[in-house]
DNA sequence: TTGAAAGCGCTACCAG
DNA sequence: CTGGTAGCGCTTTCAA
C-alpha cells in the first residue's frame, strides 16, 4: 500500500479511501491510484482492514450438518444475501454434538465476526451470556417460542406437526405412527403431534426415533417403517419429521407392495424439491428453509445498517401441502 | 490482553504463549494466566493474531452450489478435517457463473486465507496467475487431466462415463441416451460416453442437456426422459450425469409404467446414499465426493506442515456399482 | 479533498 | 522460561 501511495504520489490514507470511500476522492486521484494499484497487482489485506476498522465483513453460521438438504438450503439463502452485500460466510458444523457448539462459537467470536447465525435456540446459559457479552448480532433459526438470545427467525415445530396430525385425523386415521430424529426440533414436532392426537381423543401415536438427519435418512426411514409395522400392524398413517425419511418409507412400501395411501398414508416434513416428484407425490408440511437463510442475513445486515432494519423476531409459518401420499 | 498480563503479573508475550504454545510456559504461570483470563472472560482476537502471525487459520472453498448433495458431501469432508486441526472454513458459491469465481477468489486472497479449495480446474489464465502469485496452497477438485494450478484431487470424468457406457454396451444395449448438465464436468462425461460408444462401433448417443445440478434435478430428469423418449422411442438405456436426474428418470418410468431395466435401463452418477434405496436400486458410477474433501484438506494442511505431506495429485478413481436399474 | 499519525490486538524475534 | 519491543497492513480522526 505504501508502494502504491508513493508511486501515485499520494498518502496511504488516500489509497485506503480509494478502496473504501471512493466517493470522497477526486476523480483524478481516484483514477491514478487505481491505475497504479492494478499495475502492482495489489490486493488489499482484509485482515488488516478488519483489525483497524473493527469489522470483519464475515458472518458465521453454524448448522448441525451441511449435508442435510434443509440446512444447505438455509445456508444457500444466507450466502446469497451476504455475498450480494460484500460479506463472506464462515461455516461450522456441530454434527449434533452440543460440545462442538460452544467451541465453534468461541472461535467465531474470537474471529470478531460481524454476525452469527445459529440453528436452534441456545439453551446453555453460560454460552448465551458469552454470546450476548460479545455484542455481535445473533440470529437463531428453525425454532420459535422460547426467548431467543437475540434475534429469531423460524416457525413453530409443535404447531407444524400438530397441523400434520390434524390433517391425518381429518382423513379418518385413528392409529398414527411417528418416525422422527432425536434432535430438539424433531422432539418438538413429536410434542405437537402428540398434543393434536390427544386433543382429538385418539390413542397415543406409535413412535420410532431414528438418528438425526443424515445422508442416509432414506435408508433409515425404510428400516423404521419396517420395524414399526412389524410391531404395530394396525397403523394406517405415518408422519415423518423429514422428507427423506418419508421417501424411505414410500420406497419400502413400494418394495413390500403396500399401497400408499390406501393401506398406509405417509406424510413428510420440509417440502424438499423432490417431494412433489415422488410417486405417489408426497404430502408434507412446507417450511421455508431458504427464506430462513435470507431473512437471517437481512436481520444481521439490518443491525449493521447495511440493509433496512428488520424486526427481531420473524415467524415464517408453515403449511400442509396435500398431494397423493396422505 | 494487557489487563490480564498485568493482573497475572506477567508480560503480554507470556499471555500470548499461554494460548499458542502452552508447552513452553511453566505450569505455574500457565495456570495463573488461565485463571485470570477466565475471570476476565477473555477471548483472544484471532484477527489480530492473523495479522501479526501472517496466517489466518482459515481455508476457503468455492463450490458451484452448496445445495447439491455431491458438493455438500465434499464440503462436509473438508470441514471435518479442517476443524479437527483448528482451521475454519470460509464458503463461497458461484452458482455456475464464471465471473463470480474471480470475484470470490480475489476476496479470499485478500483475506489471506491459508488455503483455497476450488471445484474444477481454473481455466482463466489471468486468474491462475493471480492465484499462483499469492503463494497460497490451492487444490482443485472433481477433475483430473489438464494441468492444475497447484494441487489436484479428483477422478477422470471422461473415463468414469466411458466405463458407464461400456457397462451398458456389455449388457447388449445398442441405442443409448445421455442426460446431463451443461457444466464442464458433465461435458467431460459426455465426451467419455461418446468415445466409448464410438469405440464400440455403435450409433451416436441421443443427448439431452439440462440445467446444471440444482435442487430440482429430479424434476428436470423426469422432464428430460419424457422429451428424449418422445423424440427417440428406440432408446433402451439412459445414462444420467448425476443420481438425482436418474432418480427423476426412474420416477417418470414408474409413472408411465415403463419397466426398468427391461424396457429402459437407467444409470446414474455419484452413488449418493439414496441410490441404493431406490426401487429399482440404481446402478451408478461411484465417486468419492466426501473423500475429495478430506484429501483436499489434508493436502493443504500437509503443505502447511500441520499434517504429513501429501502428493500434489491424487486420483481417487471411480467404480461402476451394478444394482438393479441397469 | 488530502496528509500525518495514532493505534487496532497480537506474534515473534532477540535478550536475558 | 520470560520480558521487551518492533512491527503486521490498514482505518480513522484531526488538521490543513
Amino acid at each position: 500500500m505504501e508502494d502504491i501511495a508513493r508511486e501515485a504520489g499520494v498518502s496511504i490514507a488516500t489509497v485506503s479511501r480509494v478502496f473504501n470511500q471512493p466517493e470522497v476522492v477526486s476523480p483524478a486521484t481516484l483514477e491514478s491510484v487505481r491505475k497504479v494499484a492494478a499495475k502492482f497487482g495489489y490486493t488489499p489485506n482484509l485482515t488488516a482492514g478488519s483489525l483497524a476498522g473493527n469489522r470483519s465483513k464475515i458472518v458465521a453460521a453454524i448448522v448441525p450438518v451441511i449435508t442435510s438438504s434443509i440446512f444447505s438450503e438455509t445456508i444457500d439463502g444466507l450466502s446469497t444475501v451476504l455475498s450480494e452485500n460484500g460479506y463472506q460466510l464462515l461455516l461450522g458444523q456441530t454434527w449434533y454434538r452440543e460440545d462442538r457448539l460452544a467451541a465453534l462459537i468461541d472461535t467465531f467470536l474470537g474471529r470478531r465476526v460481524d454476525g452469527l447465525v445459529l440453528t436452534g435456540i441456545t439453551r446453555d446459559k453460560a454460552l448465551r451470556k458469552r454470546i450476548r457479552g460479545s455484542g455481535i448480532p445473533v440470529v437463531e433459526t428453525w425454532e420459535l417460542g422460547r426467548s431467543p438470545t437475540d434475534m429469531l427467525v423460524g416457525f413453530s415445530n409443535q404447531d407444524a406437526a400438530a397441523a400434520a396430525a390434524r390433517h391425518l385425523i381429518d382423513r379418518g386415521h385413528k392409529s398414527l405412527g411417528f418416525i422422527g430424529g432425536m434432535d430438539i426440533r424433531s422432539t418438538e414436532r413429536l410434542d405437537g403431534f402428540r398434543s393434536a392426537i390427544e386433543a382429538a381423543g385418539l390413542r397415543e401415536p406409535r413412535v420410532a426415533r431414528v438418528p438425526s438427519p443424515s445422508p442416509s435418512s432414506v435408508l433409515v426411514g425404510a428400516e423404521a417403517i419396517r420395524a414399526l409395522l412389524a410391531q404395530f400392524p394396525d397403523i394406517s398413517a405415518a408422519f415423518c419429521t423429514n422428507d427423506m425419511i418419508a421417501m424411505g418409507v414410500l420406497l419400502e412400501c413400494q418394495r413390500q407392495g403396500i399401497p400408499v395411501p390406501h393401506k398406509l398414508a405417509v406424510m413428510g416434513f420440509s417440502d424438499l424439491p423432490i417431494a412433489a416428484s415422488l410417486v405417489p407425490a408426497l404430502t408434507t408440511v412446507q417450511v421455508s428453509a431458504h427464506a430462513i437463510g435470507t431473512h437471517a442475513a437481512q436481520m444481521i445486515l439490518g443491525r449493521k445498517g447495511i440493509l433496512e432494519r428488520q424486526p427481531n423476531r420473524l415467524d415464517l409459518g408453515y403449511s400442509v401441502v396435500v398431494r397423493e401420499s396422505a
